[in-house]
DNA sequence: CGACAGTTTGAAGCGGCTCAATCGGGGTGG
DNA sequence: CCACCCCGATTGAGCCGCTTCAAACTGTCG
């Protein structure tokens, strides 16, 4: 009955109960995706696409061959927010073995056009990423190499705790210190050398693909993390209206490595 | 009778005729602010902002006093989009003689919740945004400071061209140097040795607040400038349906210095 | 005229890059 | 069971792009 769609929209809601509904008896197929593998691809239209398992990343490639990866995707995160309304204009790969729930685009755009809850759910959806976005422009252009590691450091393990999928000070991110490079912008060399130095100062370490977090006060004054940077755009006036009326359903078991 | 702000919406439509008359009916005052200062301070709730005359920058600035530009607003283009179901999260800031349109946050809100067509184009406004967002990240954290300076002065002149403020060749940039920098994550003075390469190159120059673009397929190349980057998201359908129907009023004259 | 803001230029230093080699673990074939 | 390979992590050395500091230069405004 999609309830990882409805909850993962519903995030950022509020959905109205006909809108909730429609997306609970729209069709939806499994896709599983292998590491290295495109899970969406430039171009295509939205299928609502929600992670149920795995990790992913937006990223984009030059013509030299550099990549630079625009976001992480974790579990209960829309794939392809970018294609609503035409083609999306970046790729999303699997890190991971993932697994992907999916409607048609043809579902996907007529529920888009029958409720204007969902429509706006998805507005702030895109609201909300292109908040982070933002967040990381601030730390490709203007933060050190060790505060912009800190700073990814603090989202990713910010994000699975809201969550649930975060354990207190530990969570998985089954990454390549190449994909923390092309995500920060640095080379695989220099990432490596500022891992070590996060580990050496007892903030944060990342180990066969855990990521623990050791100081987390410390770590957030390094990155002046904010942590609002993530968080959905809701409406206060709604959200107190709403509070604790849907909740996004336990992930915990979900991502595996 | 607000055309200028139905037009701006419009560009990202279609919007339907009842939104289209209540965003006329609605109130609006113009506000003129002069360089330097804001338009758009952090926190502030959507007032469906228009700028009709300037240049003003999204920005944020960091505790060290830092500043990173994350994108710059020119005439037509909405300014708070950040804060439309939430206050926004970055300052919007004249650099330029600026006059802004805009309605009250309690009619925006309003028209937003009656009108699903203006909720949409707003989306797509958002969206549109994103993307643009991307485009700079890929750059800050990728390319070379030549490059990103080309693909900056690409996205201005386009922009501008695409609403018509743009002449052949030229258009009005009336920045510093240290405000490119600042949209690059250089320092002022590597952008004022890149800036002069372009011009010995015969690319492009900046002088007294004009972009003059000598040479745009060198330009372009240089940059990997993707032309798509800024477009408004259309649903292609929707778009043979409505073409020519509406067009941004010339604004040729609009952008004083 | 001085004051100031912004541009221009030079010189030195550093953060992060490139190149290159080694190391370690897991898989595979013999 | 070992030999081998491959991928990724690790480490070192040298270099380059960009930064920082500092000073001179220009135009504008009082």
């Amino acid at each position: 009955m999609n309830r990882l769609l409805i909850a993962s929209i519903d995030r950022f809601g509020p959905l109205k109960d006909d809108a909730r509904t429609s997306l609970g008896a729209c069709s939806q197929t499994v896709v599983t995706v292998s590491p290295g593998h495109s899970l969406v691809q430039r171009g295509e239209p939205s299928r609502l696409r929600v992670l149920a398992k795995g990790l992913a990343v937006r990223q984009h490639v030059l013509a030299d061959g550099a990549r630079q990866i625009l976001g992480f995707v974790t579990p209960g995160d829309l794939l392809d927010l970018g294609g609503l309304f035409a083609g999306g204009d970046h790729e999303v790969r699997a890190l991971n073995a993932c697994e992907v729930r999916q409607t048609t685009a043809r579902e996907a755009r007529s529920l888009l056009r029958q409720h204007p809850s969902l429509l706006a759910a998805l507005c702030r959806a895109v609201m909300t990423e292109a908040k982070l976005q933002r967040n990381w422009m601030v730390g490709l252009g203007r933060r050190s190499a060790l505060a912009r590691t800190a700073n990814l450091f603090c989202e990713i393990y910010a994000r699975q705790k809201a969550v649930g999928l975060a354990a207190e000070g530990r969570c998985r991110l089954p990454v390549l210190q190449a994909d923390i490079a092309d995500a920060l912008g640095l080379s695989v060399v220099h990432t490596h050398r500022v891992l070590q130095t996060l580990k050496k100062s007892g903030l944060a370490s990342l180990r066969d693909g855990d990521l623990s977090i050791e100081d987390w006060d410390r770590l957030v004054g390094l990155a002046e993390f904010d942590p609002d940077c993530f968080r959905p755009q809701h409406d206060p006036a709604e959200l107190a209206a709403t509070r604790g009326r849907h909740t996004l359903p336990a992930l915990t078991a979900a991502q595996q490595a």
